[in-house]
DNA sequence: GCTTGGAGGCGTCACGCCGC
DNA sequence: GCGGCGTGACGCCTCCAAGC
């Protein structure tokens, strides 16, 4: 239902519901075609399809932000917390307290290990650019830089599938808070609406 | 204490969109 | 047309609470 909120209408392409009936809907495409030959292809291309695009978050909630005023705008950049440039620096250990699914906060020392690895892909070690493509000659060059596009490129999308994460959170939390604003609201029309039934029409008695 | 299931987070891959 | 970005999906991990 996200797509197709209230005055909204960010219908995603294929369904409405898009949050919890989505699976669904795949597993029951995905049978429907169990029969087919190449299924696993024909399986993954449907999905892909069901899964079209969407709007990005920032998009959706700018638009929301425009349509009704006190809706925060995500923004650009990074704002809230860390104030620091997005630069390789920024890759050391995210932050120091997580906070647990009941609630809890847990200091970063417990960090899982396979957590802590994550930076050390951490831009290696400053020779980004360091050859350019056209001084490369040897085979173990082209490689070695094809590696380290590969370790640029997943760092990149490290930190952009967080970045997403965060978008996500924080649109999700803003969809709530409109719910339960407009509940008010519609709590408040519908006395309003009693309230003028009583004065329309008196008691006959 | 052990097991189990759910929740939440992370890294990676795949792919559509968009700006150049 | 191409490269970069944003995001869904997937698989993995940890943590926690409940049941035994």
């Amino acid at each position: 239902m996200w797509w197709h909120q209230h005055n909204l209408c960010f219908r995603h392409p294929v369904e409405e519901d898009y949050s919890g009936d989505l699976e669904e809907k795949v597993a029951t495409i995905a049978e429907k075609d169990e029969s087919a030959e190449s299924e696993g292809v024909i399986d993954s291309h449907k999905r892909r399809e069901i899964l079209s695009r969407r709007p990005s978050y920032r998009k959706i909630l700018n638009e929301l932000s425009s349509d009704v005023p006190g809706v925060p705008k995500i923004e650009e950049e990074k704002s809230e917390e860390e104030g620091t440039p997005p630069n390789i620096a920024t890759m050391a250990v995210p932050t120091s307290i997580y906070q647990t699914s009941t609630g809890q906060y847990t200091a970063t020392g417990d960090m899982p290990t396979y957590q802590i690895r994550a930076p050390t892909t951490a831009l290696p070690q400053g020779v980004v650019m360091a050859a350019s493509p056209g001084s490369l000659h040897s085979p173990q060059q082209l490689a070695e830089e094809a590696t380290r596009k590969r370790e640029l490129r997943l760092m990149k999308n490290r930190e952009a599938a967080k970045e997403c994460r965060r978008r996500k959170k924080e649109y999700v939390k803003c969809l709530e808070s409109r719910v339960a604003v407009l509940e008010v609201q519609n709590k408040k029309l519908i006395e309003e609406l009693e309230t003028l039934k009583d004065i329309c029409s008196p008691k006959t008695d």
